[in-house]
DNA sequence: GAGCACTGC
């Protein structure tokens, strides 16, 4: 749920772009006096939010209880304003700090941006927000936005939260993996801190637990902790859990029966419209009512959700394949696609009004559920279904699916069409069978790979994960399957336990499991140079970007980077294009022109300048880590056959042999997998070879491979291979 | 012969 959006214009917060241009009108006359009138305007609409009325019960509900459940529709003005009035309140004593957790990082900035402005001050200084790469906090925060994944990260540094006074967990239905665990981790937190205000003695040995990474990456600041425990008392913790699902039952079941308030929303009316009978082709149903609105409806904008982008540029060329039949004055319409992968400056037109006369329809990915609002939409379609990826943790397989929506997830999606005035949604399914959704999304924990929580909880001092108070517990299986490759991988020893010191320095590092295994593999096998590089560039979304209708061109440009061993070396000469590329430019232009030039680099050799410049963060970040640690940095140069081997000995239990009919067959599994065709090694076939990668979707696929000797994974991995030959 | 959406001191 986005009400965190509300009223802040999405081309100044989706798009800074856009703003750059603004900034270079002139604005000697006209911003003095912008500024005196939007202080004035934005007085008035915080007045007029719903939950301006209640301020003072609710701070009176917070002072009474310990934990707080607010259900708060869109648009009620829990997420900017909650955290003023308990600022106002008087919950930030001795220089405590209200932190707010979001799911998603584009959430946080805007919200604190808005907040900050709100309270007339500099974002950064009493008003703040912390996502990963980017920390715009001081000493003087007291309000702090952040993701969720970051408080999780921060927890581990301060098993106590002890700066924190209160902490709100806002979107808590959407159930990411990072909220389900910070949830378990914050109900323990509160009941250390409240039992701590009695037993002070106690609290110091958990400490000395929790504290065992902490004294030894940063033995003085462990230390003054553990000082600073002695005879002080830890204020309780509020907690507060935001969610705009309207049962928060679960959410007071899991905390001992929590008091939960409501807060009315604000929202336009949206008229749901059902089919008559069950649709056999969404596809063409989505496409007859395009039509349809088109054609008879009054002007604004239409929202289709679609599950992909090739859904997505099949229906953009049906549209125009039937727009071209109509009468010429039935032909302003104009088609304009929106998912992830697509570049910015694409997604950018999404948010541009269509020119005068012309209707625009978005096709869109959930990416318009959540993640961004595009305004002047009147209607949407809603097909009902979504691509979710799951998780098999019997066989391991990640699969895509295209499933039915939940019913907020339709709920959700309607509302797209009520944020700026009385909408209607069309909904592509008979009303019986809205009945039968689920009434929410199965949350994330249920459905992915548990390695990487699971080494994060025993990093925090949680050994019995089996055990642990989740507020819904993953299968058995999958928590055992996770145990296992933890196990196979190094990071716990054989009695369940954080082993020393590979499972502490992987728990640190920001990556998955099997990525942070490879970094310390890598200082062995010196080319830590090279794998960080790898790592990094495996953990971000696809690097290159091939449109279909510039396929040849797309094809001819990786060419340039692409290596006969695989992938992971392809992607390597990519990094190091672009760095070169960099560092040959950064003479004589500034950070901005820099930025900018690269852009027009990925673009001409069709890579996706986020992915990039992502990928870079990651790097930057994780070679920093790896210093702190003291794993030794060095190249192996050219000698990319130690490169190879140490691919083999991190990713041994992802290797595969071809079969004689050109499929692979993955050792591990026994599965039956074939090169993924974006692979370098899609054509060369290679006998024997690792992967990143295993997603089940047409067929079952193997992404990021690498040419290996078979005879490299007795030798390197005898603790898996040497018993099977 | 193909890529839902998020996220990490």
């Amino acid at each position: 749920m986005t009400n965190n959006n509300n009223n802040i214009p999405v081309n100044e917060m989706h798009w800074p772009q856009v703003d750059k241009a603004d900034k270079k009108k002139p604005k000697i006359r006209d911003l003095p006096y912008c500024q005196g009138n939007r202080k004035q305007r934005l007085e008035q609409q915080r007045k007029a939010l719903p939950i301006a009325s209640v301020e003072k019960r609710l701070v009176e509900e917070v002072q009474k209880n310990d934990t707080l459940i607010i259900v708060g529709e869109t648009g009620s003005g829990k997420t900017t304003q909650l955290p003023q009035f308990l600022l106002n309140g008087g919950f930030c004593h001795d220089g405590k700090i209200i932190g707010i957790t979001q799911p998603r990082r584009v959430a946080a900035v805007t919200v604190a941006k808005r907040v900050a402005e709100e309270c007339g001050v500099e974002l950064g200084q009493k008003v703040g927000y912390s996502i990963r790469f980017e920390d715009v906090t001081s000493s003087s925060t007291r309000i702090k936005y952040m993701t969720d994944g970051l408080l999780l990260r921060e927890a581990l540094l301060d098993p106590f939260l002890s700066r924190y006074s209160v902490i709100i967990v806002d979107e808590a239905h959407e159930r990411t993996i990072h909220t389900d665990v910070l949830l378990g981790l914050l109900k323990n937190v509160q009941n250390a801190r409240s039992r701590s205000i009695n037993k002070c003695l106690n609290i110091e040995n958990m400490e000395a637990n929790h504290g065992k990474l902490l004294k030894r990456e940063n033995n003085a600041n462990s230390v003054s902790i553990l000082k600073r425990c002695q005879g002080v008392k830890f204020p309780s913790l509020k907690l507060i859990i935001m969610s705009a699902s309207l049962d928060a039952r679960g959410f007071s079941e899991y905390f001992g029966g929590a008091r939960s308030v409501y807060i009315q929303g604000r929202q336009f009316p949206v008229d749901i419209f059902y089919t008559h009978h069950a649709e056999p082709d969404y596809v063409d149903a989505a496409l007859i009512t395009i039509f349809q609105i088109h054609l008879e409806e009054g002007p604004g904008d239409i929202l289709v959700f679609l599950t992909g982008q090739e859904e997505i540029e099949s229906v953009e060329r049906l549209v125009q394949e039937r727009l071209r039949q109509l009468p010429e004055g039935s032909q302003k319409l104009l088609t304009v696609p929106i998912f992830s992968s697509l570049p910015s400056e694409q997604q950018m037109k999404a948010f541009m009004p269509a020119p005068a006369g012309f209707r625009k329809v978005i096709l869109a990915t959930n990416i318009a559920e959540t993640s961004v609002t595009i305004p002047g939409i009147k209607y949407v379609i809603d097909p009902g279904v979504v691509k979710a990826r799951t998780y098999n943790a019997h066989t391991g397989i990640e699969s895509l699916d295209i499933v039915k929506t939940s019913k907020s997830q339709a709920l959700q999606r309607s509302g797209r069409a009520g944020r700026e005035g009385p909408g209607k949604c069309f909904r592509l399914y008979p009303e019986s069978e809205f009945g039968q959704l689920a009434d929410s999304t199965e949350p994330e924990i249920k459905r992915c790979n548990l390695s990487n929580v699971i080494l994060q909880l025993k990093a925090l001092g949680v050994d019995d994960v089996i055990g642990f108070d989740f507020l819904e517990k993953p299968s058995r299986m999958a928590i055992v399957k996770s145990l296992e490759q933890l196990f196979l991988l190094g990071a716990i020893t054989d009695d369940s336990k954080l082993s020393d010191p590979i499972g502490h320095q992987m728990a640190r590092l920001p990556l998955d499991p099997v990525y942070s295994k490879a970094l310390i593999l890598a200082s062995q096998f010196n080319c830590l140079e090279e794998m960080l590089i790898a790592v990094a560039m495996l953990s971000v979304e696809s690097i290159f970007y091939t449109p279909r209708e510039k396929l040849e061109e797309a094809r001819t440009a990786m060419k340039c980077f692409s290596s006969p061993e695989g992938d992971h070396i392809t992607l390597i000469n990519v990094y190091r294009a672009s760095d070169e590329f960099v560092e040959k430019i950064k003479q004589g232009n500034d950070k901005e022109k820099t930025e900018k030039k690269l852009r027009k680099w990925c673009k001409e050799n069709f890579i996706n300048s986020r992915s990039l410049r992502h990928a870079r963060d990651i790097h930057s970040q994780i070679r920093r880590h790896a210093e702190q640690m003291g794993l030794c940095v060095a190249s192996c140069g050219d000698d990319m056959l130690q490169f190879r081997r140490c691919l083999a000995a991190s990713f041994f239990l992802n290797a595969a042999l071809k079969q004689p009919e050109g499929t692979y067959r993955a050792l591990a599994s026994g599965q039956s997998v074939r090169i993924h065709p974006s692979s370098v090694l899609f054509r060369t076939k290679p006998e024997c070879i690792i992967f990143n990668e295993l997603v089940q979707t047409n067929h079952c696929y193997i992404r990021n491979i690498t040419r290996i000797d078979f005879l490299w994974l007795p030798e390197l991995a005898p603790q898996y291979y040497a018993v099977q030959n």
